[in-house]
DNA sequence: TAATCGTGGTA
DNA sequence: TTACCAAGATT
């Protein structure tokens, strides 16, 4: 990307924030301290909920030493309805190390502020550019979307190839006039017009600079990041027929996973195997059954033990049902798989 | 690196 | 109803 293609992308933003840029309790000063309570508030919260709470919180603490002085629990009162309490507390700690470790004032380069509890890169970025005019960029989660797009970035943007591209790209567009202001244009353009969904491409003013509505790929940009890696949970299922040939099958509480549904004596997490021995008090062994099953944000691990002995006091001792036809009780589908590949051993090698 | 942390809004 | 998202940081 060659300079003179950034430094015009640069004044579009800034002319479309001169132009548009909406009226925000925040954006009356430059206050540092206000800036940093704003970019707090607004981590993951959105404009019109942290709207409601910003001037009776800066009332309430007008100065970094005013809540730097206050105790815990009334910072967390003026926070009621932001969520996320623990950037209460990390707010209130900055306070006190700017008030202790710089005479009250608060430190105006991103690397300083960056040391500073609750403030991270992003935020960082943010009070330096907007309250010290510093060129330090930043990138959110508009200005990811919004970057991704126009130099048209194929990587997600949470993956360390997306992050790396897009700080490269938000370092080189602050690199000129009102840094401050060109931040916020990025995060407003991506708040009003670059949108997650229905974006107004038609009266975007970077319109003739965007890679992916030259490419016809605006919808299909930013890539989704990838869904997180689920959960293995690992079950155990104890399988005990009687004589007559009944199963033994137990209920399941009418809380959590599987509600109310019915399957062999289970033991659940990675001790699985030694607490299922442990609640029979005797000794199992695998059944030869293995199976895996998919749930929404879990891959389960099922193996099916069996007594070494018969052990006619186990299903009393564990409040089990003898059930004629397992398959026609209410099974959760793991326990559906289980017991139809038991049944199918059985039957195969009895 | 991945889980965690709150609440409110939208399609 | 259910994702998905909203000016992220921390451990």
């Amino acid at each position: 990307m060659d300079l003179s293609e950034i430094k015009k992308i640069r004044e579009k933003f800034l002319a479309f924030y001169e132009a548009s840029k909406r009226v925000l309790p925040w954006r009356r000063n430059q206050d540092p301290y206000a800036i940093w309570v704003s970019e707090i508030m607004l981590q993951q919260t959105q404009v019109d909920t942290v709207m409601k709470r910003y001037d009776a919180f800066l009332e309430r603490f007008p100065t970094v030493q005013a809540l730097a002085e206050a105790e815990e629990l009334s910072v967390c009162e003026a926070w009621a309805g932001l969520g996320y309490y623990r950037r209460a507390r990390l707010l209130h700690r900055g306070a006190r190390a700017v008030v202790e470790e710089y005479q009250g004032v608060i430190p105006g380069d991103a690397l300083t502020l960056q040391t500073l509890p609750g403030i991270g890169r992003y935020t960082a970025g943010a009070i330096a550019s907007i309250a010290f005019k510093q060129r330090a960029p930043l990138v959110d989660g508009n200005v990811e979307r919004v970057l991704c797009r126009i130099f048209l970035i194929d990587d997600a943007p949470k993956s360390s190839a997306g992050q790396k591209k897009l700080w490269a790209l938000a370092e080189a567009l602050v690199q000129g006039e009102r840094p401050g202001d060109l931040n916020q244009s990025l995060m407003e353009l991506g708040a009003l017009i670059c949108t997650p969904k229905q974006p107004q491409c038609t009266v975007c003013p970077l319109r003739m600079h965007c890679g992916a509505l030259a490419n016809d790929r605006v919808n299909e940009l930013p890539v989704p990041n990838p869904p997180p890696k689920r959960q293995i949970l690992e079950v155990a299922y104890l399988w005990l027929s009687a004589s007559d040939g009944r199963v033994y099958l137990r209920q399941r509480g009418l809380e959590g996973l599987w509600a109310g549904l019915w399957e062999p004596y289970s033991c659940e997490g990675k001790t699985a195997h030694a607490e299922l021995m442990e609640q029979c008090g005797c000794d199992l062994v695998s059944s030869g059954i293995s199976v895996s099953h998919q749930l929404t944000h879990r891959d389960v691990r099922a193996t099916v033990y069996v007594p070494t002995k018969k052990k006619n006091s186990l299903a009393r001792r564990l409040a089990l049902h003898a059930v004629v036809d397992p398959l026609a009780a209410p099974l959760s589908a793991l326990a559906r798989k289980v017991v139809m590949a038991q049944v199918a051993a059985q039957l195969a090698a009895p």
